[in-house]
DNA sequence: ACATAGGTTCCAGATCATGAAACTTTTTAC
DNA sequence: GTAAAAAGTTTCATGATCTGGAACCTATGT
């Protein structure tokens, strides 16, 4: 919770945390990365950068792309098609998630505690032309996101060890942080108005497993010219009843 | 081509190798490993084991699940709702595979080469009731699939190292594997005919990559009762002919 | 309360990864 | 077409890093 300076020296693994960490930027990166890049980008040594990605490459997790560089290898991308952990999750919520977006016509979004922020893992489009473009695959910082918010009341994240600045209205004190966290406990929903992204509102619940903490949270998001103040209780209760229409949570919800 | 006995003395990676296997056992496996199943799969000490295995946890690319055991991580599941180096190729033969599978009535299959086989990626089911169950996210060997003699046969993969015996007819002897290869290259598709299970017959083409090289192969399948000797000419032709209204497969295809 | 299994931490020791430089291959420039 | 530069791989002596056994936790069940 507070780990802010609490540095571990982790220690007995130093290859491995660089393999993961060479590893990880390849995964995350749009085009095919070079050994010079990922050698400026991690400050290794050429040698080394080079042994490790063989490495990778060897037991499939890596790959060279046709054109140069590393990008992800069959075995990611195998496990890719297979749909990963959140599949039976996404599954069970598409329907809600569907019939909210028929009702308020605004983009429904469901979102995890991810390893860096808040994942966006699906996403349902509403009718109106101006809503948020799909940002499926993307992180968001917990402070700012509605759907951060309730996880972390829900005691499905943890507040962030430093609050980025994204707009003038972004929340940067932990004080304030604390009372929203509080009154989302309180309302059950968190919002963000403007905290994001100009603009942009959004109204998140949580997705509560069989143990009572969030594993995910659903979100409805639009401009602020759309979503006013009096209209956030209001999809809230929408989002929460429709939640309560779906069955076996807990055992997909739980994987 | 022949790397069988050619044993190369990898080394400067132990550490990395051993946390590249840990990763594949728990992506590899439907549910969660417990450090007990991998010591005993991996045959390493426990205290290196955990070692590992926190270290992968720590870079997100494992987690603990709530019920015990390691499962995927959020950096892996993130990765697949992406969709992974494969969804732009998926999407791009989608509608093809939709009509043959209307013509043919038989399950279509898309196949490339995987890290250990060949890998189902994509698959479009027949509207027989008898059919391939679906096999996307498996992997199959090589010498016999339709799919794998003609990524063989154009470039896209290379001989296993052993033929596998899976049927009573699966091709064991690499002269007779070299003239079905041949026979394709000839011909421009392969077949298999309960080489990879009883009653099972398969034709595929390759789908060429910008380097003439076969980046992937799609197939039909389905019982011998229904693919007779003298259907697997036309479900070649009849494939090749909707892979060609497929346009910019080079750029798509390449990646 | 005890016992057992499953998991983590500790530590001395030597194996293993390291990085600088040499070497090879590919690309760019002229 | 040749030269030069950039990109990538391999080598090797060195010591920092990983190892594995044992001790130490901590749940779970009896």
């Amino acid at each position: 919770m507070s780990e802010q300076l609490g540095e571990k020296p982790v220690t007995g693994t130093q290859s491995i945390d660089r393999a993961c960490d060479l590893l990880i930027k390849v995964m995350n990166s749009e085009d095919p990365q070079t050994l010079s890049e990922l050698v400026a980008a991690t400050g290794l040594a050429k040698g080394t950068t080079s042994r490790i990605l063989s490495a990778l490459e060897r037991c499939g997790l890596l790959a060279r792309s046709v054109v140069g560089g590393f990008e992800s290898g069959p075995v990611l991308n195998q496990f890719a098609v297979r749909g990963g952990a959140y599949t039976a999750l996404i599954g069970s919520l598409t329907p809600a998630m569907e019939r909210i977006a028929d009702i308020t016509h605004e983009t429904v979004s469901l979102a995890v505690t991810g390893h860096n922020g808040i994942d966006n893992i699906a996403q349902v489009e509403g009718s109106y032309l101006l809503g948020s473009r799909n940002w499926v695959g993307e992180s968001v910082p917990a402070h700012c996101s509605a759907a951060g918010k309730v996880l972390i009341a829900f005691g499905g994240a943890t507040v962030p060890s430093t609050l980025a600045l994204r707009t003038t209205e972004t929340i940067t004190d932990f004080v304030i942080l604390d009372q929203h966290i509080r009154k989302a406990q309180e309302v059950g929903y968190a919002v963000i108005r403007n905290e994001l992204e100009q603009g942009l509102i959004a109204v998140a619940i949580p997705v509560l497993g069989e143990n009572g903490k969030a594993i995910a949270a659903l979100s409805v998001s639009g401009p602020a010219e759309r979503i006013t103040l009096g209209d956030e209780l209001h999809i809230a209760q929408l989002m929460r009843r429709e939640l309560n229409q779906v069955h076996g949570l807990q055992k997909e919800g739980a994987a």
